[in-house]
DNA sequence: GGCTCGATCTTG
DNA sequence: AAGATCGAGCCC
């Protein structure tokens, strides 16, 4: 098995930051999730920003609503939510309590205990084990966390225009999803 | 109460 | 190119 570092647990000051730089900070960190005794980690490819509610992709575009409710909490917590009726999505809430902001986590490289394919947002939640259960979840806790990994090369990093948000006019252009170039686990090329 | 539409993925 | 599948959000 391929020796990992698992010490260095992301806290909640990580989170509370700008919602671009998180998302770029978080390509090469690791993503870890404990099912009973078994632990699964996968190194973060490919993610997504979403800026809060003048963001016209983002849920918090809505506003204050039910589902919403963990996207305006407080960040380093999981918002988990379903679409097209059948796939989870697992994103890190960002910035200060109330701004509406997150970083949709897109696709993970296998390092640990993965079984199963982890390129794209509903696979990566799949293999998992993430579902609306873990939703507000604390990004710090044993269950669901993340941890410190050095980026090869930051030089790596592309942003391109995010995936599935067309309705979104000229949010949708954005260059607000980011990626490691070539890596052969991002959901699309 | 009913209608529409997804931050997806698979199959044809 | 289209189907699976269901709840949130919105309008009545």
């Amino acid at each position: 098995m391929e020796p990992v570092d698992l010490s260095k647990r992301l806290q909640l000051s990580f989170y509370q930051r700008d919602t671009q730089l998180v998302a770029r900070e978080l390509l090469g960190k690791l993503l870890v999730r404990r099912v009973g005794d078994e632990l699964r980690v996968g190194r973060i490819v490919e993610v997504e920003a979403y800026l809060g509610p003048q963001d016209l992709a983002a849920h918090s575009s809505k506003g204050l609503t039910k589902r919403t409710r963990v996207l305006f909490g407080p960040a380093g917590h999981a918002y988990v939510y379903l679409v097209y009726g059948m796939y989870w999505c697992l994103n890190v809430v960002t910035e200060a309590e109330g701004s509406g902001t997150a970083v949709l986590l897109r696709a993970l490289e296998p390092v640990r205990g993965i079984g199963a394919r982890t390129q794209g947002p509903g696979l990566l939640c799949r293999a998992l084990g993430i579902d609306g259960e873990l939703n507000g979840q604390d990004l710090t806790s044993e269950e669901l966390h993340q941890v410190d990994a050095p980026l090869a090369d930051p030089a790596l990093i592309v942003a391109k225009s995010r995936i599935g948000v067309e309705y979104a006019k000229e949010w949708a252009r954005l260059p607000l999803r980011f990626y490691l170039a070539g890596n052969p686990y991002v959901s699309r090329s």
